[in-house]
DNA sequence: GTCCTATCGTCAATAGGGTTGTCTATTCCT
DNA sequence: AGGAATAGACAACCCTATTGACGATAGGAC
């Protein structure tokens, strides 16, 4: 047993992983969005509407304190806009701008175009069934998306 | 086209990186490793049989000032010790200890547990082609990691 | 032998993302 | 009316990373 050590396996994961981000990244900076980051987009998602920074640390797994500066970031570079709820006076709902939604939409066309290209190099036979056998592996913690940081693009 | 909105692609590949690597940890802490935390193993990785902070910055793809400071935290762990290197005193040399090549055998045992734990998941000639499939898909950037803030365990 | 240049380590300032703890204001349920 | 739960804000702190500058050393050209 143990053909391969088992170090590289974590290795590939995360240069997979870097690599599509990473690409996405520099590709939505010729797009108009330099600025954004993986974890701005990440945020994003989490914020969808509209959202409270409790809710984004909810859905991203990280403190609200860490949400409310990330948003607090999304609003500098322009992506959200942050106003109080008008039916409960604790809450501000952080919404996206058009800016915002812009930089939605072309990151989740360039995550496709990338996905599609990845199909192309190793067939798409080969990318679905890598696709269903992690899914199956890590199951439903795909989506709680902590330990963002360090990606700096 | 897009049967599958693309952004699954990253969240699972980061999902199966931090699943073994944060199960590695856990398993790594109960035997006598409970400070050891990932961007530790990778440095240690760099460290090899002996390496300056410069060498170590190179291979992990980091600044030597990064690089430098996570050796000044392996020597407080007591995983590395440094001392000047007699052919030049501009060069400081950090070798492991035993303890910390107590913790990379460990750690690459645990590693080589996980992947035959995920072989006996989805099979052995699933785990196979996957790891062919993203080791054509990233090539040789899968051992120039860096960006591993964050995973703090 | 002596310079010029490249390199090593270090110091300092800064950035970004994260944490815990504490606090006040507000809402909601009994 | 009053107490528990919740939202956001503030503070202090940690970790990993960055760039820029600097003194000390090494080593090749001459």
């Amino acid at each position: 047993m143990a053909a391969r050590p088992g170090f590289e396996l974590p290795l590939l994961l995360l240069a997979g992983f870097r690599e599509i981000v990473d690409e996405t990244h520099r590709r939505l900076a010729a797009l108009g969005h330099p600025e954004a980051r993986p974890a701005h987009g990440f945020a994003m998602q989490a914020i969808g509407v509209g959202a409270t920074a409790t809710d984004v640390g909810r859905r991203l797994g990280v403190s609200k304190q860490a949400a409310a500066k990330t948003i607090e970031r999304l609003v500098e570079l322009g992506y959200v806009t942050q106003e109080p709820d008008p039916a409960d006076a604790r809450r501000k709902i952080a919404t996206p701008t058009e800016h915002g939604r812009d930089m939605l939409r072309r990151s989740a066309a360039l995550f496709d175009d990338i996905q599609a290209e990845w199909a192309e190099a190793i067939g798409v036979a080969h990318l679905d069934r890598l696709h269903a056998d992690l899914a199956r592996l890590v199951g439903d913690r795909a989506f709680q998306i902590d330990g963002l940081s360090g990606l700096t693009d």
